[in-house]
DNA sequence: AGTTCTTGCACCATCGATTGTGCAAACAAG
DNA sequence: CTTGTTTGCACAATCGATGGTGCAAGAACT
């Protein structure tokens, strides 16, 4: 009934009704009015006028006027998994922080979905647009770079572009280390009884493989090849891969080093399927935290990311005049089994 | 050094190296150039050109033009949690069979913060807006029905547009009778040793909070009303009402009816301060289910909302003429302990 | 009173695509 | 050869906001 059931007032509207220009009504509302000189009394009535009226730009106009949009991207591998999640629910806040809107988007770890998703989110005029584990960074960053868009690579480092990622060689260190000293109290571990599953051919898997080999190399003494079984990222995989060790060793190695939590659901799925007495003498490192698989009943040490410092250094960067291809380094935390850390989450107030 | 280090080209560069008018031009690369009678031959020669310049539309001037952008808006309470992590995977594959652009953003549960958000997403034309488990759907609604803006309610209904949301009475009922029942074996359950805790007063809470009841009622012949404790959402005033608990009686009730994965975190706080023994007779609900949560040391046996049905109907409801307001059942799917279920994850491939 | 500033705003082109309309050239019909 | 018809496209307005430029009215100054 009110002016809302029309649809959506414009500076054209608000001229009329104020009786100035559209570039008056246009400067006021946007903040460059003081600039080209508006007197106060009119500005206020515009201003008025534009709160009875609800209006709010439209920002298809703008930013095809200005060719930015006020929107920020994050292209994610997938939502469904808490590193990710609490990467974009950090990358929201501070995007929200600057004022500008965040808008996030998987492409499911496919180079070509990657692309073309990148295309799209170009098509829309972001300003800017973070990269975040990507298959093909590099290929990524062609695109971006055709049409001039800023951008940065996060957890998987590219070449082309600057990066920020774990340290995972030091984290792949730590985690090794820390599930090898679990086994001090009850009994060494032998070199073919810690193994490592999941990830792929990517520079993550890469890094962390070679801490996982040089500690088993100090520590153990020796480092054997069949040791290492990188199964790709998908839980059913990994699951598969659990059954043909159990199939063949008629028991799981004692010490696993589990590449990431969704490599984790796969053991998960392979645990569903065998009696829990099987796995008394079980400990698991997994580089990725969960608080619920912190409290699994075997030892499960847990590598957290620093989400919030890789989003911070990383708008840090990218907000550099020229931003340099080089790889910044944020180091992992090593998270104690039965260890309830906080989370983005509690930064948010609860109501009522 | 080629045509892609300049910027962008637009249906003006490729009208000029053509030499048809832009509207010719648009019409090929648009696709209704058919209706237009543009000769075969010159469709043909515009998109070879198109192809070796790489042009893409500039969808914010299209989305201006026609007053529609391709995207479709999903708003989330928070990213950072499985239950809405899997339905801003679903929702996305969703999107991106109908060849559109999903955007998915959160408000943090705050009224204000979701009005604004839905007007941040109008002013960039959204086509569609999803609006999911909001505090205040009512209020999104006059946002969105003041722009003019097919929508719909997700997780928690509203009154004044269509809602998918789960059975919670349902649910509720399941998951108190399965706990219940759990303890058959072991020895019957008092009234008093079987709590609820988390929620808020929402539409979900408090149908949970009548099937509880309910089925208390029924099978323990009593329903006391300091049995249920509303925390509110946040892990951290979970964890002070167990610690509550804790204190005045010396244990925690043996069933626990937790409201959400995000309560059962503040359960997990509370637990990381104490001897792991205090919890052997415990048996856990959780309404929402995390693979692993359901592996815990602890029977948990966990509600799972069916995100694929939900978002599926969803899109059903709103591709309707006149969607009405009314609220469709979901019903969601009780999960035994120890159990690791497929999710959207398993719907993609993976490479390598 | 005449000149020079300053104030306060209006005008208009522009961003890139869409779409209703108009109109030549080619062709067919009479 | 004249009068329709069809084919194939060009023209121009439009979406809503932005920002450079220009200009009238009033103030300040000589």
């Amino acid at each position: 009934m009110t002016s809302s059931s029309k649809k959506k007032a414009t500076i054209y509207d608000l001229s009329v009704l104020s009786g100035s220009s559209p570039s008056t009504v246009s400067a006021v509302l946007n903040g460059t009015w003081q600039k080209r000189r508006i007197k106060e009394s009119t500005a206020e009535l515009i201003r008025n006028l534009a709160e009875t009226h609800q209006y709010t730009a439209n920002r298809q106009a703008r930013g095809l006027r200005s060719s930015r949009s006020g929107l920020i991207g994050l292209l994610l591998p997938i939502h469904d998994n808490r590193y990710f999640s609490s990467m974009a629910q950090t990358f929201e806040a501070h995007v929200r922080s600057k004022g500008q809107c965040p808008i996030v988007v998987s492409a499911s770890r496919d180079p070509k979905e990657e692309r073309k998703t990148a295309e799209t989110l170009i098509s829309y005029s972001i300003d800017e647009l973070f990269i975040c584990g990507a298959t093909d960074p590099d290929g990524v960053h062609e695109v971006c770079e055709a049409a001039g868009l800023k951008h940065i690579n996060i957890d998987l480092p590219g070449t082309k572009a600057p990066s920020v990622i774990s340290d995972n060689y030091e984290g792949g260190r730590m985690l090794t280390e820390a599930i090898i000293r679990h086994f001090q109290a009850t009994g060494p571990l032998e070199p073919h009884e810690l193994y490592l599953f999941g990830g792929r051919n990517d520079h993550a898997s890469r890094e962390r493989i070679r801490g996982f080999r040089a500690v088993k190399n100090e520590l153990l003494g020796a480092d054997p090849d069949e040791c290492i079984q990188p199964t790709g990222y998908a839980p059913n995989n990994a699951r598969l891969a659990f059954e043909a060790f159990y199939e063949k060793h008629g028991k799981l190695p004692r010490g696993l080093f589990v590449n990431s939590s969704i490599n984790f659901e796969g053991l998960l799925r392979f645990m569903a399927g065998h009696p829990h007495e099987n796995f008394a003498d079980l400990v698991v490192g997994c580089y990725d935290y969960d608080p619920f698989a912190s409290f699994l009943p075997f030892p499960v040490i847990m590598i957290r990311q620093d989400v919030e410092g890789m989003i911070t250094k990383a708008f840090d960067v990218i907000e550099e005049a020229r931003p340099q291809p080089r790889i910044h380094l944020i180091q992992p935390e090593l998270v104690q089994p039965r260890t309830a850390l906080t989370g983005p989450l509690d930064a948010l107030k609860d109501i009522e």
